[in-house]
DNA sequence: CTGAAAGCGCTTACAG
DNA sequence: CTGAAAGCGCTTACAG
């Protein structure tokens, strides 16, 4: 069984192709198309089981009703959930949602924007790569409907949606510090990219307003696309280098998560031993006892707003890039006491 | 700037659409066309940033070189993990995918299916709702290429995926038995869903087996598309409701984790209180002390093998339906000690 | 060595 | 009330 095209369907009724494309696409009663050939072509329609090509349709009008997305890891919580949104959302509106992962290596991400190009996407929602500068800029120029997503480039005119990563390295430090924790490290992917570049600074911004000196041997920097084992062990031997270090602030879920087995491997008990506070929230986090204090970010609230401003786009109503900063939050767990709850409750 | 086509180049440089087309695909040198206009043509498609539209490529070649994905829910670890490795094989091979999620709702998951192939997707692996089962015989009678996965239909011929489920729950309870659990309890989503009556079954015949009598009312049924929250009630009361219960096993990630944050609300510790296994791995499990004993699914080889299926189907090498179950892995930790582990560490 | 022409499945002025 | 024709951006016999 073959296709059905709009062509079999007239010829079938005896019609011509643009009577069906009409019917088809409602317009049936507005161009007083007779109720005889609108029930008939409606009819033959479902038995041939006819379905649209959305390519030749696209081909023609020039809209594709799908969006791209590129994020770094589908698989990971924050944005496996944010392209739930995203889709969730698009669905409503009648747009599908193509997903791609960078895995944060440039040539991936080039190449996955390069075939949703291809595949005529109307609008690109993006958390870019450093090395995507240039092809951001580009698509800016081209006027393609675009908003970036997690980070942005300062200078490249263009809408965006992230959250204020200073204020929540900022308030996970000050949250430490009243804790009474002293010996704050940081860990953290390449600052390179801008979210966490921000996060860098809002934390040692944090430790110079309390009277904390910054001390660059207690932030370490693990490369983008270091295994997850790498990750671990390279995280255990920072931890073995400084053992005054009471508190650790990591930077994302695929950093904190292998710290915490890094921590199991060497036996160092959370939170007796060391305090953890790590961005984005998840189910471990939540669950695990001791729960660990996160910063969470309001993932719904971010792909719907870059959704919305990417529409608003595609629909021409454009009036200048959008700048969404939207608040993090500090929820609070078992992982940041504070120094005082051991007096009460002292570790055997 | 606008889109450049193959006729902006041709015009260009004053040269047909045919040379152009013929050069761009590579099959310049094989066709003898000059040297210098292979050279010109490359040079000035860099210029005018030509991408060609795979729209209309697909219209004339009947290949899209895009593949679909239906799973319960991308933002979860079994399926986000699953989707990801089809993501990374199929990109390897040239092809992207579009995913969607069918929440097993069954209005969604038609909806993602029929979007889906009106945008002419080459090939399509499914985690089936139950109510897909005319399309999917309808798929099978147009020859479209398809894999099932995690579950299928009997008696519908056509390629699938899975594991053995049945082996998987029967492990489980064999295990729970072994370590001196007496009343073991199944929590799951409606068994309607073949995998989810495997693991019925298979929890089933290892009771029979170890002279545990099948107690109806220590299986308790979630309805798809309950909220968390709702999950998570509906637990508390089950459990409250048999305090003889000395272990569970949940037949799913998105039974599980409310499962377990329902035993902390009623206040019940694992293992002391209550053992528990459940139905694929993740972060969670694997991390939190104690850790959660699971059956885990080879996701990686999942994921491959539905992709190698497919595109052997794509390729018209077909030679009749596969079917491949694949072996689960119980995965011993902390939430199963054993009864006698009480004896030895008592618990205060 | 290169090009004219047809066609993939649609939609859209335009005409009657 | 309905249809013929052109065209979206490509590829592919076919011809010379």
């Amino acid at each position: 069984m073959k296709k059905a095209s709009i062509k079999d369907i007239a010829k079938q009724i005896g019609v011509s192709a643009t009577t069906v494309s009409i019917v088809l696409n409602g317009q049936g009663k507005e161009r007083k198309i007779s109720d005889r050939i609108i029930a008939e072509i409606s009819k033959v329609a479902d038995q041939l089981n006819y379905r649209p090509n959305q390519f030749a349709k696209g081909l023609r009008t020039g809209k594709t009703h799908t969006l791209g997305l590129i994020v770094d890891d589908i698989s990971n919580f924050f944005f496996g959930h944010l392209a739930r949104v995203v889709e969730e959302e698009a669905n409503k509106l009648g747009y599908t949602v193509m997903f791609c992962s960078s895995e944060n290596n440039e040539g991936k991400a080039r190449n996955a924007l390069g075939s949703l190009l291809e595949k005529q996407m109307d609008g690109l929602i993006i958390a870019p790569t450093s090395g995507m500068l240039p092809e951001i800029e580009k698509l800016g120029k081209e006027k393609k409907p675009l908003v970036l997503i997690d980070r942005y480039f300062p200078h490249v005119p263009g809408s965006y949606v992230t959250i204020d990563n200073f204020k929540g390295a900022y308030d996970s430090v000050a949250h430490l510090v009243k804790q009474g924790y002293r010996s704050i490290a940081l860990v953290t992917n390449e600052t390179s990219q801008l979210q966490l570049g921000d996060r860098l600074e809002g934390y040692t911004a944090a430790l110079t307003k309390h009277k904390l000196s910054f001390q660059p041997r207690l932030v370490k920097q693990i490369p983008f696309g270091s295994t997850e084992q790498k990750t671990i062990k390279e995280i255990e031997s920072f931890v073995k280098a400084h053992p005054s270090i009471d508190a650790i602030l990591f930077t994302s879920n695929n950093i904190g998560i292998p710290g915490l087995e890094s921590l199991r491997n060497l036996r160092k008990q959370v939170p007796a031993d060391i305090a953890i506070v790590c961005f984005d929230d998840n189910d471990l986090f939540r669950l695990a006892s001791p729960g660990i204090t996160v910063v969470s970010q309001p993932i719904k609230a971010i792909g719907k707003k870059a959704l919305d401003i990417l529409l608003t786009q595609i629909e021409g109503k454009q009036t200048g890039p959008t700048h969404v900063v939207l608040k993090p939050n500090l929820v609070v767990r078992d992982s940041t006491p504070g120094k005082s709850w051991f007096k009460t409750f002292p570790v055997v």
